[in-house]
RNA sequence: CUGGGUGUAGCGCAGAUGGUAGCGCGCAUGAAUGGGGUUCAUGAGGUCGCAAGUUCAAAUCUUGUCACCCAGACCA
């Protein structure tokens, strides 16, 4: 293969071997970089500034929703990680121990949370005495550490950023709604900010979260066809509250087990933002969360007056997006390779040409498009391309989608697809265990989720032929 | 955890049968150039992932170990 030593930089193309350029990407667009510490992440300024925006977002969503933030401790005694049997045995496999303080050997070994349940439950069986105390919304932001066989950067790595909701509430209708409303304000995040569609929906048993009565999920699709969960709800019914004895007096004076939920998203969700919009050339960002929407290339910037220019538009900009000007001595050229690897939205260009003829030129990220504006309605202009580049955005990811998602009635149809054709399928299913396994095992596909939109295939199971209770989702997942 | 691959300068790589390390890009300085990774000159930068072992001598051979990549299994 011939390699143009001009660029050496270069990505490897998604078509050709979609995990390297995802790796590729990560990388070259200074997102993370790898730790000494096997499967964790470094996550550098750029990588944690779209984060940022994406915490900013969401922190607004959960406080308009009622939440508070919180804080736990790190560290979860043994004996309190026991408590829930479900919860341990699906968390238990992969959890970090301390056992040592200092040189002391501890007496009870300490987890570093793989997730907070437990924590909270304890607290709120201390804070809920009666109806009076219900409900209690919190959230909190930190880390966990999981102990995975198999790390990426953001899809899965040892220790992530994420947050993670707890709520108790007096009744189960509460719970639900509650359950049901996070998710949708998951979904609106991501259709709304990160321009990523998304599919709601019930995980079934085998997939639900460990100790939860329901699990609900939005899945995306990735541009190989592969799933990743972006976003989980969890309805936790008593569960919780009878394993770690919350209870509170009702306005009859009766004792009641408060209902429980906890919802999650992480930075996983940065790896879904780079698999759904990114190209070729590297990152596409979704405007709302880029860290710098707008970046401004002076052409033949030494050159009289030039920078001047540069200078004032971006002034003017900055009161309508996050613009930055770039006037290394780097040469134009190489500054548009790097932010188009870097998936800045807009680029400006501006030259002695330009100026003599009172314009500039946009361009934008996704579609390559070059616009010609005059100089005096730059601002507004530039304001009405991001939100069209947001749509746009969203809409072809959709329409990608889409394209990828297939209907199968018949197991041979099923494992045809999954062998040949790379996305989801829509197939019927009868809700016992033993088919979802028996799919898994012969199509390598996992359930993503049984959607909300319920449409009807067959009346039969694509796996037993018996009678179909839902239509679900299958899919090759992250 | 299973199978396959990789680890030499910031990045990408070359170093046959052991003899003490090289190329391209990048970086620094200067000059020209500037609308898609521009050019020339000069220069800096490496205990060859780590640890033991064999040897007069190890990037090279042996063993161990760590990390990363890929495919699976497991799993938010």
């Amino acid at each position: 293969m011939v390699k143009n030593k001009k660029f050496v930089e270069a990505i490897t193309s998604m078509d050709e071997d979609f995990a390297q350029w995802y790796t590729d990407i990560v990388k070259k667009a200074e997102m993370v970089d790898y730790s000494s510490v096997k499967g964790c992440m470094i996550i550098r300024p750029y990588g944690y500034a779209i984060w940022e925006n994406i915490q900013k977002d969401l922190d607004a969503r959960f406080k308009a929703t009622g939440h508070e933030n919180v804080y736990m401790p790190m560290f979860i005694p043994e004996s309190l990680l026991q408590k829930e049997k479900d919860h341990v045995a699906g968390f238990a496999p992969e959890v970090a121990w301390v056992t040592y303080g200092g040189n002391e050997k501890l007496t009870e070994r300490l987890c570093v949370r793989p997730t907070s349940e437990t924590l909270f439950c304890e607290h709120f069986a201390k804070i809920v005495q009666s109806y009076n105390d219900l409900p209690k919304l919190y959230n909190q932001w930190c880390s966990v550490v999981r102990w995975e066989k198999t790390t990426r950067p953001f899809l899965r790595s040892t220790e992530f950023l994420w947050q993670e909701g707890h709520t108790v509430h007096a009744t189960p209708e509460e719970a639900e709604e509650e359950t049901i409303r996070m998710l949708n304000v998951y979904a609106a995040h991501c259709e709304e900010v990160l321009a990523i569609p998304v599919i709601m929906g019930k995980k079934t048993d085998k997939e639900k979260f460990a100790g939860a009565k329901s699990t609900y999920t939005i899945e995306s699709m990735m541009h190989d066809g592969k799933a990743l969960q972006s976003g989980t709800s969890h309805n936790f019914g008593d569960n919780f509250a009878k394993a770690f004895d919350i209870q509170y007096t009702d306005k009859n004076g009766k004792l009641q087990y408060v209902h429980e939920t906890s919802w999650g998203m992480s930075t996983r969700i940065i790896g879904a933002i780079i698999m759904v919009h990114g190209d070729d050339s590297g990152l596409v960002l979704p405007p709302k969360i880029a860290p710098t929407q707008v970046v401004i290339v002076p052409i033949a910037q030494h050159k009289e007056g030039v920078l001047d220019v540069a200078n004032e538009i971006k002034d003017r900009i900055s009161k309508v997006a996050r613009v930055k000007l770039d006037d290394s001595d780097k040469m134009p050229g190489w500054k548009f390779n790097e932010y188009e690897m870097k998936g800045i939205p807009v680029r400006v260009e501006i030259g002695p040409k330009d100026i003599e003829q009172n314009q500039a030129v946009l361009v934008r990220r996704d579609t390559r498009e070059k616009i010609q504006v005059s100089l005096d309605e730059i601002d507004t202009k530039i304001t009405d391309l991001l939100v069209d580049i947001h749509n746009s955005m969203l809409e072809k990811a959709r329409t990608l989608r889409d394209g990828k998602i297939h209907t199968a009635v018949s197991m041979d149809e099923l494992k045809d697809i999954a062998n040949n054709k790379p996305g989801f399928i829509k197939a019927m299913w009868c809700g016992k265990r033993e088919c979802e396994e028996k799919i898994k095992e012969e199509a390598g596909l996992s359930s993503r989720c049984m959607p909300f939109e319920q449409e009807h295939i067959t009346d039969t199971c694509v796996c037993c032929g018996e009678k179909a209770e839902n239509m679900v989702y299958w899919g090759k997942a992250y």
